[in-house]
DNA sequence: GTGGTCTAGACCACG
DNA sequence: GTGGTCTAGACCACA
């Protein structure tokens, strides 16, 4: 479980994590029922304070990104996730603002669409292997 | 000159303040060589502190979306920008993670890029009408 | 971290800030990696507001002198820094202008440049040793 | 009398103004006790406020650099000037800081050297031909 | 305890 | 009248 942190970053550790998280379960590096490693562990891993680690797993539990089990841990949630969620709103507005900025940074449609289509390939791939 | 504010939102009101302006740029609310109201006006209108919006000004100026005239107080810059900007490859990451979740959250590739080609024409054909 | 600062100079007490600090990186008195002081301790020790010394510390880290790390505070960043710095490009343009008054104020070219030689190997024995 | 003018900079007009003069003078595109534009058609040529021109052409003869002559306005002041004098004492603070900036860059010595005696050269060259 | 953010009020340089 | 700077005091998220 490697996770690429920046902690100069103005991104929030905690936020990072999770950031990274996703991504992971996303590419298929992590799948569905995966445990995690346990806070402790990962804390010790990357170089933080555990309740950071432990802020980010209860943060993609509220996502719908994870399950807390007793005995497992931190697992992976049964995706896809279920229609009308927040994450995907939340996404949608974001998505908004991105594609403006992209825009006035003098971006082409043709290009953003082809790098979309890129990443969600890089996902859909890994993810149904 | 109407920002659509969330005083309860976790977002900072100056991040929000930029992004408002970020997007009335691309729809063409705002057209290149205007000048934004005055931080004490602007900060009147939206009621907040004046040091908020100087500070989403300035951070603004810095992405170069906006440049700061002794003169006429804030304008909005020449576009498009350059190429190789940081907030263009800012943007690429975000995207990577933005997919990530929509993927996640059950959004197929399709729908996708329908959602960013119509949000990209919404930009592309108020700017150069 | 003593700062040699004069409250009755034109120069903005935060500008100041940061040329001491600079200085100070470059005479190898602050190391690589090395923490600054918070905020509220160097304000506290140079008698300002915590929010001058803040701007200091952000202009900084927006011109890469320094990060701002989440659990170490402040702390002087690796160097040297890459090419094509924005930081070198204005002191370029910076010496064009101060060669032109030197020149004019009567100064010969060898007394600039041995000065100039002097001023960089103070920084320079300094700093790798 | 072309001046190169950012209203977007930080710097105030002002000093820009100053700064492009002093320049043209090393540079030799002002002579010695050549009249500069009347405070007027400078202000109506480069697009500012006549006061604005008032203000650099008094900062430029409390430098020392021009003469306010009631009948024939601002005329370049004999050169080279005394020494001793503030300006130069300035300069080599500045100069100071600036090589600090530069050595951090990355910037070696020797190339340090060689611009700073280009750009003497270029003064040089042109003030006594 | 740290920096990030926001408010409130003030003075000043600039134009 | 404009933004730039500084002060003072407060709350909060983060680690």
């Amino acid at each position: 479980m490697i996770l690429n942190l920046d902690f100069n970053s103005d991104k929030s550790i905690y936020t990072q994590i999770c950031d990274e998280i996703v991504k992971a379960i996303a590419k298929g590096n992590l799948k569905i029922d995966e445990s995690l490693p346990s806070v402790r562990s990962m804390a010790e891993t990357i170089g933080v304070n555990l309740h950071t680690v432990n802020k980010s797993y209860n943060a993609l539990k509220e996502e719908g990104f994870l399950n807390i089990d007793r005995r497992k841990g931190a697992v992976v949630a049964t995706l896809p996730m279920k229609e009308g969620n927040e994450t995907l709103e939340k996404s949608k507005l974001d998505l908004e603002l991105l594609i403006a900025r992209c825009y006035l940074s003098g971006m082409s449609k043709e290009d953003f669409l082809d790098l979309s289509s890129k990443l969600f390939d890089s996902y859909e791939v890994k993810y149904h292997e």
